[in-house]
DNA sequence: GCGGACGACCTTACGTTGTAAGTCGACCGT
DNA sequence: ACGGTCGACTTACAACGTAAGGTCGTCCGC
């Protein structure tokens, strides 16, 4: 009778950690968890990851994978559009994994699967017609926004809809600006009351990005 | 005789803490070691910080808190030159601080002191005319940009002028735009090669959403 | 069939981390 | 003088990453 259990992998032990830091979050992620995760021990996990940095660093290219796949079925009629999904794509991964962005942004090296990202979005440039100067600024533009767009920077409270009355007052008193714009721009989400709709606010700014980009294009091809 | 040492205190263990994550990197931020910068215990840092995540997010607001010091002593004609000087103030501190871009990012409330930023920066927009949904969004996208743009991101190796050829050759044969556009775009920076010319790029993607802003303004106020 | 090499997994153990709990001594108002 | 208070130190513990070595099943040459 072959073993009760399932032979451990590399794809199992990235698989088990993804699943650790979606349910559990990043932090959760140690080795010893990740073993309880896959029913052995955590010095087993070394015959197939040689450290915890590098297990962390597979779950970061596990995730540029996953938006290199859906990026892939993509298809569009210019590359405004295309460029445009993609990078929502790229988003909805962060969203669906929150732990992905800040860990893509602390690797050293960026991870083999973010190379065929920009191999294709590169392609769609290069077919649109940018010079490779544009390009290259272009990706980083691009990334910066995708990688970086923080989701709950500005939000005052984080979720919590308790804000201190006291320092609500204060803030409001030497922040007038800000309380203004605050409670103007305010809305509701789910039923519940929110001054950001990050999506919204990512696609604007991805707007802003994809206007200039595709301007700076024209001119200098007409230069 | 008082005491040889100078008592601690909120401001020299927060102090300690940035010297520690400036020369040693953030991983070496514990504990002990910011003790050790103090000649105390690490436990003696607990009567003045409640814990190593309260430590660290006092190291992102006091990140955040330089950059508001830097910005305060800008003057300009236009929001756009007053905009873009105080985000290249910001990249500056973070370039300086390699530490805080990550730590302001991983924070689930925004350090009060970036608040002030906020407040700064709406103020500057409000007087330019901006409505307040449009200064809203050009936060979130100035905010994106500043905190998000990863340096190194796009960097095939971080640094290491040791390419491995194998890799190269068969990277070159998968991803023909990428390599073409590296080979096309490399040029020289103190001395060495290299592909990427971060504070060029950071001020190119700037211009693309400073100039995009400016004309959604001008759009709505003609409308 | 069988010995022995090998590889996957487990056990044990060490150093480091954050921090709870308790101790000690210096200062302060009375 | 003296108890209270408070800041720093000491001790201790659980959890972490991982080095070193042990165990056991599987397969290969004979």
């Amino acid at each position: 009778m072959p073993p009760v259990r399932e032979a451990l992998s590399r794809d199992r032990v990235v698989a088990a950690g993804v699943a650790v830091a979606d349910t559990e979050g990043l932090a959760a992620v140690t080795m010893r968890r990740v073993a309880a995760e896959l029913d052995c021990e955590a010095m087993s996990l070394y015959h197939h990851v040689p450290s915890k940095d590098a297990l962390l660093a597979a779950l970061a290219d596990e995730a540029a994978r996953l938006v290199v796949q859906e990026a892939a079925a993509i298809t569009a009629d210019d590359w405004v559009d295309a460029v445009r999904r993609r990078c929502l794509a790229a988003r909805d991964v962060m969203v669906r994994h929150p732990w992905a962005a800040g860990l893509l942004a602390a690797q050293q090296q960026s991870p083999p699967s973010s190379w065929a990202l920009y191999e294709q979005l590169v392609g769609t440039l290069t077919e649109a017609g940018f010079d490779d100067d544009l390009a290259h600024r272009a990706i980083h533009s691009l990334g910066s926004m995708v990688f970086g767009f923080s989701t709950e920077l500005f939000e005052p409270d984080g979720g919590d809809s308790t804000p201190d009355p006291e320092i609500m007052a204060t803030m409001a008193q030497h922040m007038p600006n800000l309380a203004r714009m605050a409670a103007s721009v305010v809305h509701e989400v789910d039923g519940a009351l929110s001054v950001c709709d990050t999506r919204a606010e990512f696609e604007f700014t991805l707007g802003l990005v994809l206007d200039g980009l595709e301007r700076e294009r024209v001119r200098r091809a007409t230069a």
